[in-house]
DNA sequence: TTGTAATGTAATAATTTTTATTACATATTT
DNA sequence: AAATATGTAATAAAAATTATTACATTACAA
């Protein structure tokens, strides 16, 4: 997985932060991140109803729902990869029998562990994650 | 997280199915995968004490003990990330609140996915995970 | 004791992925 | 109508991953 978790919790927690209408260049600056890579991210949080967004001169973004119904399991889900155990480039060799099988045999185990982390992100909502800062 | 999962896996799969000594060229045969990098791979899995080496002609690599006392959780600890959640390059706005603040809760959170990943990855062993081959 | 086949590892190149930048259309307020 | 924001496409730059080449070292076996 890449930085984009970091990014969507960043972005959230700062809409959490102030329930003003915040802009991509204010969140950017304190993400300190190309402006276009959040707002691709915003735009993905706002495709997944996770946050609103207003167009024009004073415009900007702002939670969707109160942070205490915002689980960071959905954040999460949001963003999440295809494979959170990761997954090699390569078709390994059919003609093996061990070769030939292990990519479904490897999917269950990530979709196991898979399960177990979003049961526990599930516990923890971001109005939570918002109360550990000072 | 990379492929390298996937790939220690393959590896101690192949292993597993096969007492005798296998070579790094057959292994990376079956994954796919240039043969350096499986024996970069191979390096990591013995430096963990997962395999042993054979030196010299007719050398090769077998599991240093019993799969059914090889834990998944010890496969993955040998290869796991820095952080399962990810991680943004940029370091985050000091002047912010937010931002300065936010990657310590991150990483308080990826620990706690990670204890709870690898609690589930305990559960189960290498003997188990192979039993799934026909 | 010499040839062969394997591990072990360093250095470098190629490829892929991620991140940054530029540009501009569209919407909305003042 | 001007200003300021979202939204998005196209492209460039940077970073990470994977592949390749090269070769030293070890051990077996003829």
């Amino acid at each position: 997985m890449n930085g984009r978790f970091s990014i969507a919790m960043h972005i959230m927690t700062l809409l959490c932060a102030d329930a003003r209408l915040q802009s991509s260049d204010y969140l950017a600056g304190s993400i300190n991140i190309n402006p276009v890579l959040v707002r691709k991210e915003l735009s993905n949080l706002l495709k997944h109803g996770l946050i609103n967004s207003q167009l024009g001169k004073n415009g900007g973004y702002s939670l969707a729902k109160p942070a205490k119904e915002i689980t960071i399991a959905s954040i999460y889900k949001a963003v999440k990869p295809n494979a959170i155990l990761g997954q090699a480039k390569n078709e390994p060799n059919p003609a093996c029998p061990i070769g030939k099988q292990i990519n479904n045999h490897l999917k269950t185990l990530d979709a196991d562990i898979e399960r177990v982390m979003v049961n526990k992100l599930g516990d923890t909502t971001l109005a939570e994650f918002y109360k550990k800062f000072d």
